[in-house]
DNA sequence: CCTCCTAATGGAACCGTTTGCTTTACAAAG
DNA sequence: CTTTGTAAAGCAAACGGTTCCATTAGGAGG
């Protein structure tokens, strides 16, 4: 039926490792022998079957992906895809496959990785969120498998990772409100359990302090990297008595909802209220207005997050133990929902 | 180091048959074994190889999805996400794992296919788009792997599809805006070679028909799934002597170019255009005005795909050889950029 | 009490590769 | 002419399971 190595092997009149060989590069294969060899490989159609080989390499040449559960309503999220893409892209480049898996909890995730990886079937992960506590990094660890997060854990200090530095980000964000005149300036956090959370609400802090500008508690909010989120801050900002002039965003998916509920009360952006959000999916420049936003590469993040794994994976003495952490560059794309300066109060 | 079927066999003092048995449920192990066994195998913390499972039983529970290269572009970015949501959440569900794949160019593809299937990495295809000639689906059709199709081929009436009803659906679009009392539609296509394109402009074209309206050829333009296409054809439409007053568009990123250069010229919609698209990304309803679209059920395509591929992988001879395609139903989702009745002229 | 059936388990071959260890053949060296 | 070295290729044992074909031990039936 299928052809093996062995057929190979009888057609050519050599040994089934004399095939195995000339596959490999071995140095002890007479050219002649070799050429033989592949014309035979060539004309009867193999390829070698790759769970016959991962089953002796005790390798795989496959990485995965796991998707948190929240990915499940965030998917809609560029934000994923984008990753997924890096990340596909590079490992493709690489000669690896992707396998792309979620689990609707974290014990369910934990579940998948543990079959995965214990069961041979890919050789490391990229783990696309950073929880504060998490069952599946522990799992990850203690097993000494192969893993890169996306995103940053403060618990694990020694862990691979590739993050943006988020501070630094949410105080450009911040300054540039603070730069074009605002001073009433709110805030729109995500889940607090998030890192990524909570360096973006630290930068906006030391934005604001290093400016001397007042912080009211009711200017940030907590919310999701959703919509909903949005709208609701939305209509909690603009019923305040001494509302913000601007606000930073933790997501642009929060712009969205800010913006649907600015539209549907007849506010004006940026004259009622000035804009600036995160990660700059490509729907961020065809809102109306546009919205400016903090790009965060997120094609290279997961193009880098393979690159690390991969290499990981191949080299696991290589690692130096210092440059655990990649930082991707992020930069200010200014649209039109910040360009405005509001006249000082 | 790991933990084998042996080492779980010869702690529970069994044979590696008898283990090999309880996992997989066999009816003639004792109770009492079975316990013992799966006591053994918890202790021990035993996860089966699933290289070696693979390499007997011929058989790899995982599928894979091919991207086409255009994914690289919006669109298809949202498209995709909701369609991988959708095949990846089915296929967990049923035990299969799903591997990503991509091509720089159809050659490129094919030969990743063609590793992945005769490599016996996975046990089927689902292909994420529907050119009119293609060497993977001849690949495929040939080899006799099990393999969907999303999306409508004419080529192969016998492949296995999952589709939208889409001339149907163009019909129901475009149906909505006469009822709505437009007598002058404009429609703006996408590339002719793609399927969708010609089955949306024929339902627009039954419609027009069946409502004895007249249909002018400079009211149908041909473009991309992108904005640009919209931007043009609005400036083109808008300089016709007697130009329509609605239009239907192939996709909602057709909708946006054509929103933003209505805008810039300061017409109104829907008074001065009334639009109708196609997608329903979840944009359609954040832009100003919201966009009518026809929701085609995504993330369900992806869903159908999966459960029709696992279950050819499964029962191959199940096939009833007439349900071989699949409609998902779509929906027209009515927003403010249809919902104004235009003077009868 | 012997035979036969059946339920429960063991033994061993096999899935398609890789790889360490030999073997072979020949040329150079002694 | 024997020894030694080396390049090229073959043998066979894994890798971790599955499964067909025994084998064993009771219990039922004669």
């Amino acid at each position: 039926m299928t052809v093996t190595i062995k057929d190979v092997a009888k057609k050519a009149g050599v040994s089934p490792s004399t095939v195995s060989r000339v596959l490999s590069g071995h140095p002890r294969i007479s050219l002649e022998t070799s050429r033989k060899v592949k014309g035979i490989m060539e004309e009867m159609g193999y390829t070698p079957n790759m769970m016959a080989k991962s089953l002796v390499s005790k390798t795989t040449n496959s990485i995965c992906i796991i998707l948190p559960k929240p990915a499940e309503e965030l998917f809609s999220n560029l934000f994923f895809m984008e990753l997924i893409r890096g990340i596909v892209t590079q490992s493709s480049r690489s000669g690896y496959d992707v396998l792309i898996s979620s689990g609707a909890n974290e014990r369910e995730e934990l579940e998948a990785v543990s079959r995965l990886l214990k069961g041979r079937r890919v050789d490391g992960v990229i783990l696309l969120y950073s929880r504060k506590d998490d069952a599946v990094i522990d799992f990850l660890e203690a097993g000494g498998y192969p893993f890169v997060l996306i995103g940053r854990s403060d618990r694990y200090e020694d862990i691979l990772s590739v993050d943006n530095d988020n501070i630094k980000a949410a105080f450009d964000a911040t300054n540039h409100l603070i730069a074009m005149g605002h001073e009433r300036i709110g805030f729109v956090s995500g889940p607090p359990n998030l890192i990524v959370s909570r360096d973006r609400l630290e930068g906006y802090r030391m934005a604001m302090e290093s400016n001397g500008l007042e912080m009211r508690p009711e200017w940030i909010v907590e919310g999701e990297f959703l919509q909903d989120s949005g709208y609701r801050a939305m209509s909690f900002f603009m019923n305040l008595p001494n509302r913000p002039t601007a606000l930073v965003a933790v997501d642009d998916m929060v712009s969205f909802g800010v913006l649907r509920g600015l539209n549907e009360l007849k506010y004006k952006v940026p004259e009622d209220l000035a804009i600036v959000s995160f990660n700059n999916i490509p729907l961020s420049e065809l809102s109306s207005p546009p919205i400016s936003s903090i790009d965060i590469g997120i094609y290279h993040l997961g193009y880098t997050a393979s690159q690390v794994l991969i290499q990981t994976i191949q080299k696991p003495d290589n690692h130096d133990g210092y440059t655990n952490r990649f930082v991707i560059p992020h930069r200010l794309i200014v649209r039109e929902s910040s360009m405005y300066a509001p006249g000082k109060k």
